[in-house]
DNA sequence: GGCATTCTCTGACCTTAGTCAACGATCTGT
DNA sequence: ACAGATCGTTGACTAAGGTCAGAGAATGCC
């Protein structure tokens, strides 16, 4: 074993105080007169509802055991089985009334105990913790994206450019719009919890060269910048991009993308002058792969 | 329901991350062959072996079912349980060879995990998670801190004492000496995981008038510094006096205990003149209670 | 239109984790 | 030396949590 290494010290040291201590929160699941696991699943469930198949990706769970445990939550009367009608294989289980009550009740016990937790800490330090708790937050949310190479097509691909449509729609003075979805080169798009939070494409850019490739519709979602989901993403996307032969890659960008720019200064990416007539450019951007 | 609470969410919010993705460090302890139980038993043993009875306090478990977890560990040849010498109705469980080797493997397991949650981070955004999970540590660790007042014989508050003593004598320029330990007034030792991790003294002080109290012995574990465990005391020992009539508060202290000032200063601690022949003291305080 | 696949449910089965009370051995304070 | 407490073991029992294979209904794909 190499010498110890401090980040994985901490988070084993972290790991132990955590399941002593907060490890409890799920403990406020119990005293419901419910088992912890049939609670669980309740609480996954959510006052809006939730699908049988996402219910048994977020848990975890078997398909037989879950099922016995919805069949449970109805029989008590919590929780309602009922066919998708956009696929009737699929299962939706919709909470009743009596069910989002129990949904609260097990939200106000989370609440109350997470409450006990902090009160003995003054407002200083409940600042300090709220602060290390939201940094560790994303840092490990951040650690476990999932990245896949997809098609153009692919509907996670197609749902996060449209957000970086919109987003660029709101901050150029102007606005930006596209003709039409993308349908050239290969998407990565990074997911969490099956939500898409950053994406980048790379297409072959053969006008500009035989071995050149280009990035495009490079985008983060708001709330996960700041964890280097982004350097990851070009990291990918230039690990992608020698395997397909390319020596070098260009990209474009426009001036008020400021924090995409510190971005590509810091990964090696050198300026250069404007290669295309995208009208939204105004920044151009070269970098060699050394294969 | 008050307006939401930052903290209580974003611990909540955590809590969630926390169980879906690091969560996973436990079951590293799966698929050893082993039920988890037995390799969560086998692991708090450790290396160098431990009481029984401490064994049930860390990990909270039923009596009977650590018995019967310690007999079959000793029949698969992993630990070898023993009376006590010191006091033969304790039993000790010490690893054997294999037991040994068996937690070493628990060991990697848990490193290789935690590595693996961190590997897609930069080394910078690896720095930014040490730092955040450290600071969460501590802020946890200091929040489930136990405080509980004890007469100056208790074995915890002498043993807290003790290493006050030891410090003192090694940030004094000339040292530190007390005639013999200490057996007036009402101690407050401050635990976490049965290790006393602070410190407060409090006693009647008649001779500076008949509703007055002095406060000694204040120290908290260098590694606990920084978490409020100071103040926390403070306003234990304060309200203490409180409820023993005292209506005002006297502390003596030395010049080279920064930290200590600074808190007092905070608190609403006032300089005041000598009132006592410390000659270890250089600085005094007080403070008038608001009843 | 037919074949492979997906989704869920059901029956049969098992281990794990835990509780509780009774008991014997041992220690502590007086 | 003895009453009372502490420590761990044992027997009897239970709920919880989970696995696996098989089947039926619905869908997607060519």
């Amino acid at each position: 074993m190499p010498a110890e290494d401090p980040t994985t010290a901490t988070l084993r040291r972290f790991n132990r105080t955590y399941t002593q201590r907060i490890g409890a929160l799920d403990e406020s699941f119990l005293g419901t007169g419910r088992p912890l696991g049939i609670s669980r699943v309740l609480y996954e469930i959510g006052p809006q509802g939730a699908a049988v198949r996402d219910l048994r990706d977020r848990l975890g769970l078997d398909a037989g055991y879950l099922s016995r445990v919805l069949a449970r939550l109805e029989e008590d009367g919590l929780v309602a089985v009922r066919p998708d009608p956009a696929d009737r294989r699929r299962r939706l289980a919709v909470p009743t009334e009596a069910g989002r009550a129990a949904w609260q009740d097990l939200e106000a016990r989370s609440e109350r105990l997470a409450r006990r937790l902090v009160a003995p800490l003054t407002a200083r330090q409940r600042d300090r913790l709220t602060q290390a708790l939201a940094t560790a937050d994303l840092l490990v949310r951040a650690a476990t994206v999932h990245l896949r190479e997809v098609p153009p097509t692919d509907p996670a691909a197609r749902a996060a450019a449209d957000r970086y449509i919109a987003e660029l729609d709101r901050r150029f003075p102007r606005g930006f719009a596209l003709d039409g979805p993308d349908t050239e080169g290969t998407f990565v798009v990074a997911t969490s919890d099956g939500e898409p939070v950053a994406l980048g494409g790379l297409r072959d850019a053969p006008e500009a060269g035989p071995d050149v490739g280009e990035l495009k519709r490079m985008w983060v979602h708001p709330e996960w910048r700041g964890a280097g989901l982004g350097s990851r993403m070009l990291r990918h996307l230039e690990a992608m991009a020698a395997t397909r032969g390319h020596r070098r890659l260009l990209l474009d960008t426009n001036g008020t993308l400021t924090e995409a720019i510190a971005m590509y200064d810091r990964a090696g990416y050198r300026r250069i002058d404007r290669y295309n007539d995208n009208p939204y450019a105004e920044l151009f951007f070269s970098k060699d792969l050394d294969v």
